[in-house]
Parts: C-alpha cells; structure tokens; sequence
DNA sequence: TATATTAGTGACCCATGGGTCAGTAAATCA
DNA sequence: TGATTTACTGACCCATGGGTCACTAATATA
C-alpha cells in the first residue's frame, strides 16, 4: 500500500492560492508585518515555492492589488455602459451597488493597504492611478455633463473634481477599518447620506436658499 | 585652549527635537521603513540618548502623532467656540481655514500615519478616536443642529453622520500622497469645491427639484 | 518499469535594525 | 580644583525575516 502522496503538483492554482493567502494575512497585519513565512503557511505550501511564483514580497503585493481592482474597474465599466440611466438613477443604483461593495469586501483591505503602503511603490501607485481612479472619474464626469446637458442637474464644481462622489466610500472604509471598534456605526447608512446630500447639491444651484 | 565640547547638555530641547525629526522620517518613508538611527542622526544625536527619551520605537511615534494632533484639536474647539456665526459663515470661515491648514502641512502625515499604522495601535487609534474624531463630530453636529433650529439650513443625514463634512479633506490628503505626482490638482480648489457642494445640499430639501 | 522532468521542500544564509550598556565627558557642586 | 552627578555616546548583541539552493518526490514519458 503506497502512502499518500506528501503533497500534490497544482502548478495552475498556486497562484492564485497564494495571493488569496497573501491577502488576508496583509489584511490582518499590514504589508511590513506581515511574513512571506506565514502566507506560504496559509496557502499549504513552503516558502521556497511562493518565491517559485512571485519574485519578491513586493511583487505578491502588486498581485494582491492587482486580484481586487481588476474585476472591480471592469463592474464599473460595465454599469456605465449600461445607461439611458438619469444621473440620480446612476447614483442610486449601480454606484450604491458599487460603494456598499468596495465598503464590505476584500476591496476595502485593498485601498487601506494602498493608502499606506503605496508611496513606497511608485509604479503600482501609477498604474492604480490611471487605471482605477483616473478612469472611475472619467466615468463619473462624463455622467454629470449628461446630466447637465438635459438638466437634471446644475452645473457645478463636482464636474471638475469627481472623485468628490467617492468621498463617502472613503470615509466609510477607512472607519471601518479604524475606528468601528470603538464607535461602531452603519456605514451603508452613511454611504447612503453623503449619496443623498450629493443629490441634493447637483440638483441645486448654490445661490438658491 | 580648551577644545570645544563634543556635544551640549540640552535636556529640555531634546524630546521636542527628537520628536520633530521622526516626523519628517516618518513622512517620507512611512513608520516600519524609518530607522530608528535615523531619527536619531537627523535629530544629531546618538541612538542611545533617544532611548533615554522614548521608552520604544512605538512610543516615539505615538509622540509624533500627539504632537501634531494635541495644538489642531484646541485650534478647533476655539473656532467652534467663537460662533455666533450662521452655519454657512462656519463652513466657509473657520472650518475652511482647518481644512486648508490640515491640507498642506505636518497633519497630512498624521493623517496618513494613521491610516497606514493606527490599527497596530490600539490604544493610540482609542484616543485619536475620542479627542480628535468624535470631538470634532461633536462640533459640526451642534452647529448644523442650532443651523435647522435657526432655520438656516434643512435637516438631513448629515446631522447623524458629521463625520462627512470632512471626506474633502480626507480626499484632499489621500490624492497629495499618493496621487498628486502622477496627476497634479488644485487641492484647495477640490476643499472650497466640497464644502460648495456641501452647503447647497444643507440648504436645500431632498424632494425639492 | 526505468528515465526524465519539474513542482515542491525546508534547512540555511546573512543583512537589517531595534534595543542595551559600559564607558565618557559636560555640567554642577563643595 | 577636585568630586559627583548625569546627559550623552557608540560599539555591541541578537532576534527577525527576506531570499536561496541543494535536494526530494510527484508526474509525465517511453
């Protein structure tokens, strides 16, 4: 009777495994604290394989940004492209949708770890930058002139900086993250108010009273 | 003749020196990458006589995050104490010169520091929670409550969740450090653009259209 | 069943940097 | 002008953890 076989040759998931692995252990501890050691531990497997398929600590960090923002930039596309929506209707819907998402998910762990870590990366700070957040204000942009050229809403500064509407996403993850321990609050609640408020405002002028 | 003295005996001065010079290592290379050396050679001083001072690493840097939040917090409560001023006059006086201040100077660090490091301190996040977070909520609450009792402004979400009167600021912070080489913008222009937007939605009812 | 290939292991190397402490010299005092 | 105190120095210690590599064994192939 032959023993079991001390481990399997998965070639195709361990990637995958790893940077999953990777994630939640820099989750837990921040990127600095973090161990290769302890994420190989995590994914089932030795050190010596992770640095097998990820060169650098650095690079399995990239691969974990890279894991969550990617389908993350593609919802956005997709939900923009699927517009005869109002800008109120796109707000309350696909980017609600959007917001509460990023506020209680893997995403979430993604812009706390970019926020801390990133300057230390210039090149993955570039491509976030570009990819992620020139994009979704794009995105936004192009929705608000919409909305201004059929007057839904009034002209206002919101047009020249977009990434206004994702204050709210901002501001609720990183409570989350900080000080929901010690305050605990309704984050969707809130995401939902700075919605509201950002509404209110787009559909207003600011001389009126 | 005497040679001059190899150092001077300034117990007083050092703490304060030690403590601004973290600051800036700190800043430009975040807490886990800065060495302790190195706090101690900019400060001009050997690495023994910082740890006369600061009993760790992790109690230097709760020094750094005190000495920039301690002088903000009092600067917030006199403004909020010398009000007789409406709600708009508030926001746009007062409380646009804090966003401002916060916005260009060592608070930026504090800010990011704390995002990248505060959940490895606990205690310190609890305090920062308390003295800085919920004290300034408290403010702009009671402000934006006399504001509906004086029929300056309607009520909203924003009397329940304060905390997003600050997301400007908070994106103001996040896009110097990370974003600001890669895409340039006006920041103070983004803070008056936010606060705009913020006053015309409390202004204004939800339904109205 | 022998051979080749390569996914996978884990003991090891060594640079790094937080923290210590025996000694030194600047100020203070008698 | 010694004697005493203590702010200050800097060489040292050693735990830590990123990264390597000689080896092992699971699979593929003939």
């Amino acid at each position: 009777m032959p023993a079991k076989p001390r481990y399997q040759r998965r070639k195709e998931d361990r990637p995958a495994e790893i940077t999953a692995a990777a994630m939640t252990e820099f989750a837990r501890k921040g990127y600095a604290a973090t161990r290769v050691s302890d994420v190989a531990k995590r994914a089932g497997v030795s050190k010596g394989l992770l640095y097998l398929y990820f060169k650098t600590k650095e690079d399995l960090f990239k691969s974990v940004i890279r894991s969550v923002v990617v389908p993350r930039v593609a919802a956005l596309k997709t939900a923009a492209d699927s517009s005869g929506l109002s800008v109120e209707e796109f707000l309350r819907g696909p980017f609600t949708e959007l917001a509460m998402n990023v506020a209680d998910s893997d995403a979430e762990v993604v812009v706390r770890l970019l926020i801390a870590e990133g300057r230390k990366h210039p090149d993955l700070t570039a491509y976030y930058c570009n990819e992620v957040i020139l994009e979704g204000m794009k995105i936004v942009r192009g929705l608000l002139e919409r909305g201004v050229a059929r007057g839904e809403i009034k002209a206002s500064a919101a047009q020249e900086f977009p990434q206004l509407l994702f204050s709210g996403v901002l501001v609720s993850t990183i409570w989350k993250s900080l000080f929901d321990r010690h305050h605990p609050i309704d984050n969707k609640a809130m995401i939902r108010a700075h919605i509201d408020l950002m509404i209110t405002a787009l559909k207003n002028n600011k001389d009126s009273d």
